[in-house]
RNA sequence: UCCUCAGUAGCUCAGUCGGUUAGAGCAUCUGACUGUUAAUCAGAGGGUCGUUGGUUCGAGUCCAACCUGGGGAGCCA
């Protein structure tokens, strides 16, 4: 008999005739003469509800139906006579797919710590909690194709091995096939990378960006949607090791088209979000409403699904790094001397503690900050005609701090060629780079979504090891 | 990497001023119960107190180092 998935037999309305179902118990609780068996597929975040006859079935089969076990059923599909549930299977036929030592399965019918499920990896998306999780990041996947496939943009797959750390954005991973005991060495004593696979020193990337410059000068539109690896040694709830980003760059666009586009993405992403998988946000949303009752009442956040319809409703607020500071510097907390880095002069780089003030303080909702000094950002970003400030701009979100960092690039040869002068970036390993500016260069603009903060701000979950499947975080690569 | 807090049963935690045989809830097991909703009720089993060293007549408790985890900072998306 055909296996019906469980999101499919709680949306019926037929109840003639025998179904089956498989799936992975949650638990199993009844009497003397009734069983019940709350099973779950993972095609949705509820189970179904197995009524067994005790009588009529095997009580050593029976009693090997516990918590985590895989089982077939076979039974007739009713309208289900208890509360809280409107259809139910009436067994008629259990089949023991896998069994679960209940002695040994280390999950139970009860509520774990995100800690504890971290360590088991491996079974944690049995739970709600991982399960909705990875049902949402699936929909923000899809739907992060479907937003550029609409708009005429075109997916471009960025090389994972890259040759060159031209965007400076941190520490690499090195990739290679010496031997790291015994390798060549040059007559110096340095490492010999020519007779390394690629004759070459390589790394994992750190950004798709340059190259999706390439494509867009050429495409018009494009985007990449790829690993991306930080060897930075980051012990935070906001960073990863080996994320997934999303990098867009559009020909012609100049910074405010950028910023249209970010936040219209944003926007899109989180309508996407609320109209593909209510389900899975009702739950996450009860979640972490729990979670947040242990928290002091200022320091609690919006209900899931309100934050996000708050998000839509408003536009993000714009403002330059100039207004930014100007704001920070004239702000209760500055005055008082309660921030860590007090705000003094134009050009220091703006703490977490100011950005925070900014998205959650003074305009309570997202913000984008453009036109940065240049000193503070990479050398790509386009010069504006003071000759002080680039034309940058960062996207803040509440919690996460920055979700987006993106920029117009310089187009003009002679004025990016002097910035990697100035900052002593080897120009070597950029000279395809500096062609595009040479062969019909043209104004363009692009950003970086990091795809696991966008998750942290969809799902409500606040460490972001809990947004993706297997963590890469310094000293954990477990699974 | 820095600051800070924590590590006690499978899980979540309590453990007073350093003092007898280290406790609870949940989970598990056994029994009871005619439809339960994280079922309920009764009982049972379950411990190298993160590791190593030190102080002490005596250490879960005090000290040191290390390991692991949380939160904050930096780096950034």
């Amino acid at each position: 008999m055909k296996r019906t998935e469980i999101k499919s037999l709680l949306q019926t309305n037929e109840f003639n005739g025998m179904v089956n179902v498989k799936g992975w118990v949650r638990t199993k609780r009844g009497s003397k003469n009734v069983a019940f068996i709350a099973l779950n597929d993972g095609s949705t975040i509820h189970n179904v509800q197995i009524v067994v006859d005790v009588n009529q079935f095997d009580v050593k089969k029976l009693e090997k139906v516990t918590t985590g076990a895989a089982i077939s059923v076979n039974g007739q599909l009713v309208q289900s006579k208890g509360k809280g549930q409107t259809v139910e299977i009436i067994a008629e036929e259990l089949e023991m797919l896998g069994e679960a030592d209940p002695n040994k399965y280390p999950l139970q019918p009860k509520k774990h710590s995100l800690e504890f499920l971290r360590e088991i990896a491996h079974l944690r998306f049995r739970t709600n909690t991982f399960g909705a999780i990875t049902r949402l990041r699936h929909a923000m996947i899809f739907a992060v194709h479907k937003f550029f496939t609409e708009r005429g943009f075109y997916n471009i797959h960025s090389p994972i091995i890259t040759g060159s750390d031209a965007e400076g954005a941190g520490e690499m991973f090195r990739v290679s096939v010496l031997d790291p005991k015994n390798p060549p060495l040059k007559e110096d004593g340095s490492i010999d990378f020519k007779k390394d696979f690629f004759g070459k020193e390589t790394n994992l990337t750190v950004s798709g960006q340059l190259e999706a410059e390439l494509a867009a000068l050429a495409l018009s539109k494009v985007y990449t949607f790829g690993p991306t690896f930080r060897a930075e040694n980051s012990n935070t709830p906001r960073h990863l090791a080996e994320f997934w980003m999303i990098e867009p760059e559009v020909a012609f666009n100049d910074i405010h088209d950028n910023m249209d586009l970010a936040e219209e993405m944003l926007k899109y992403l989180v309508q996407y979000a609320l109209d593909n998988c209510e389900d899975d946000l009702d739950f996450l949303s009860k979640r972490q409403q729990d979670a947040e009752k242990d928290k002091k009442q200022d320091e609690r956040q919006m209900e899931l699904i309100e934050k996000l319809n708050f998000v839509l409703a408003h536009d993000f607020e714009r403002i330059t790094y100039t207004r930014a500071i100007d704001i920070l510097r004239n702000s209760k907390p500055n005055k008082k001397g309660k921030f860590v880095f007090p705000v003094k002069e134009w050009g220091m780089d703006l703490q977490s503690e100011h950005e925070r003030y900014l998205v959650e303080k003074e305009f309570k909702k997202p913000v984008i900050i453009t036109d940065y000094p240049k000193k503070i950002k990479a050398f790509y970003m386009k010069q504006n005609d003071d000759g002080n400030t680039v034309r940058g701009m960062d996207v803040l979100f509440p919690q996460i701090g920055e979700i987006i960092g993106g920029s117009q690039r310089e187009e003009v040869y002679d004025k990016l060629y002097a910035r990697i002068k100035e900052m002593n970036i080897e120009e070597k390993t950029l000279w395809w780079y500096l062609d595009t500016r040479r062969f019909g260069t043209v104004p363009h603009s692009g950003y970086g979504l990091g795809f696991e903060r966008l998750m942290i701000f969809v799902s409500g979950m606040s460490n972001i090891r809990d947004v993706i499947p297997f963590p890469r975080t310094p000293q954990n690569a477990e699974f």
